[in-house]
DNA sequence: ATGAAAGCGCTAACAG
DNA sequence: CTGTTAGCGCTTTCAT
């Protein structure tokens, strides 16, 4: 058996060779039939296909990038990895392993200058681009360099600098939640807050004030409580808004998490949900659906903001046209914690 | 100027090539002197390292990995991205990235079926290997198939399949913690296990019962109150002991999550930890430290036991000698949570 | 519509 | 101790 015409060994993976051996045709064209089928005689492709298939073939990624001059590796960067992040993760896990990139996670802890470093890795060719989630301060990386890489800014625009964005109208997603409450009969309506430095809380909050406003009821800033995004600063802040003289009958949380620590602050204090207080979230995470009472809330398409993130900075570093500034949509979902308020006592 | 001699154009990550032209050598010999130094003269070696430095040399992950055969790809299968996994995850990425591998993110949520994908992946080339972290049952993914791909397990051992694994020894922090609570004084002490399929939570509470008994004092499967791993379920477990007529004057929880729970639980009764029942975790999470009151728990090296692991697969994939089974210490930590048990009343 | 050939950056024989 | 050389698997001109 001469050495050119071996077959491939027990467990080599196929190559494009052993494809193209095997219908008698030339690597190029077996190239040609995965990446541009057009450019072929469609019975061509077919074949090829077919052979592809039943050889197991996969392409090589490394020859890939290594023929392409790029590393097939993108850094999703996230303050930390809560529930909520790890949803967005894996969106753009998917379309990342749709299109052959391997992407790996970065948390900066919230600190600017561990996003410096994973700018400086792609910058240094470590990668090929970078998903900046919620991270409102990658200024310190951006700001006094030359050209940065190639990024997409999920949930929230990047302070600062221009990048191209995938998120939603918090403000929109806001007025939505106060609106249902408001016709549910609600007019006093408080607000948690997520942290002061977040562009998501502070838009959450503009929306809430000006549906408020727009409502024409009470409410305003005296009514608005700083929260954190966590469950603790939501019993916190529900227990101070408790022992306030005019109790609110609806409280409108930041996120899920919040809302679900005014609940417990709530229950702890001898009250129910809904019947004496309507509590709202924000994000329909996944808990929102498996807690107890399940959560009215402002529905986030969190695993597709990851998801379409990736798929744009797949079509910016394949040079395609791609949309600038995308915003996914955002809905009310009610479930068991809204109700009218109490009659009045 | 020569076509050959232009120098790299302005933002082309520097090549061997381009080292070894720097220094009049070879790329073979600025090769060697990054992978074999030994081989070469010191004064070599050093040259060619002050070269590397100064042009900002990184090798060319995707070259390597071609010339290499492999993929640079390692698979970290958990069951699900809780903060203990996030944890694991953090130290097997560190690892990683100092060896050039990066890593992918596979949750099971506890499926078999989505285990076996990564399996199979890793058997079709595309990828190196495959971090199973606490994940029993890739049974289904091996028995009926030939040689698995290369795969240290992590935290618990593989049923049915004996792969290396880097672990800890769950009995004998179970020990350390009753340990702990009878030297303190208590005689009264209940578990509140995790789940029934976990070899982690079974192993815990044999560990468990067998110091229960060493220790002649009262307490065994009856004391035994079954949970989850979560918040929620040791809330619920601990209410459940409070309601016993003869109230344990300790509780050892199979995980910390399960303690925050029952602390929870307890003050919500109106008792006090310690002072009237004293509360132990197992994992020292993050958020043991950080609770209130902080929790006195049992440390795993959780980020090192992911950390150990990774090395472990790199080394075997180098076709280095490796430790088959790697366990872990394991410690106590005491902080505000267990004390004295309460004088009778 | 298809083939031949060059070369991406690196490693590893093999020679000296 | 160091240089020369031959690919790894793929994409992409350039021919035909």
């Amino acid at each position: 058996m001469s050495e050119k015409s071996r077959p491939p060994s027990r467990h080599r993976p196929a190559t494009l060779k052993d494809v193209a051996r095997e219908l008698g045709l030339s690597v190029a064209t077996v190239s040609r039939a995965l990446a541009k089928p057009e450019l072929l005689r469609p019975a061509t492709a077919a074949r090829v296909h077919e052979v592809v298939h039943r050889l197991g073939y996969h392409p090589n990624v490394a020859a890939q990038n290594l023929k392409r001059g790029n590393t097939g590796i993108i850094y999703v960067v996230v303050p930390s990895l809560s529930p909520f992040f790890s949803e967005v993760f894996r969106g753009a896990e998917r379309a990342a392993l749709e299109r052959g990139y391997s992407i790996v996670m970065g948390h900066t802890d919230r600190r600017p200058d561990r996003e410096s470093e994973y700018f400086n890795k792609v910058s240094a060719g470590q990668g090929d681009g970078i998903l900046l989630v919620s991270t409102a301060e990658a200024v310190t990386a951006v700001t006094h360099k030359r050209k940065p890489p190639p990024t997409v800014a999920v949930m929230d625009p990047v302070v600062n600098y221009d990048f191209p964005s995938v998120r939603i109208d918090h403000a929109k997603g806001a007025m939505l939640a106060i609106n249902h409450l408001t016709a549910l009969g609600h007019r006093q309506i408080a607000h948690i807050t997520g942290p002061a430095g977040s562009p998501a809380a502070i838009h959450r909050r503009d929306g809430y004030l000006a549906a408020i406003s727009a409502a024409g009821i009470a409410g305003g800033e005296e009514s608005c409580v700083p929260g954190e995004f966590t469950v603790a600063s939501g019993e916190t802040a529900m227990a101070s808004l408790l022992a306030r003289p005019k109790r609110p009958t609806a409280i409108f949380c930041a996120n899920d998490e919040i809302a679900i620590g005014a609940i417990r602050a709530i229950k702890a204090a001898g009250l129910r949900v809904p019947e004496d207080i309507s509590v709202m979230g924000f994000d329909d995470q996944r808990i929102a659906a498996l807690y107890d009472p399940p959560l009215t809330t402002i529905h986030v398409p969190i695993v597709d903001l990851g998801y379409t993130a990736m798929v744009k900075l797949a079509r910016i570093l394949a040079g395609e046209p791609y949309e600038k500034d995308l915003v996914l949509n955002t809905y009310l979902v009610q479930r068991s914690t809204t109700g009218r308020p109490p009659k009045k006592a």
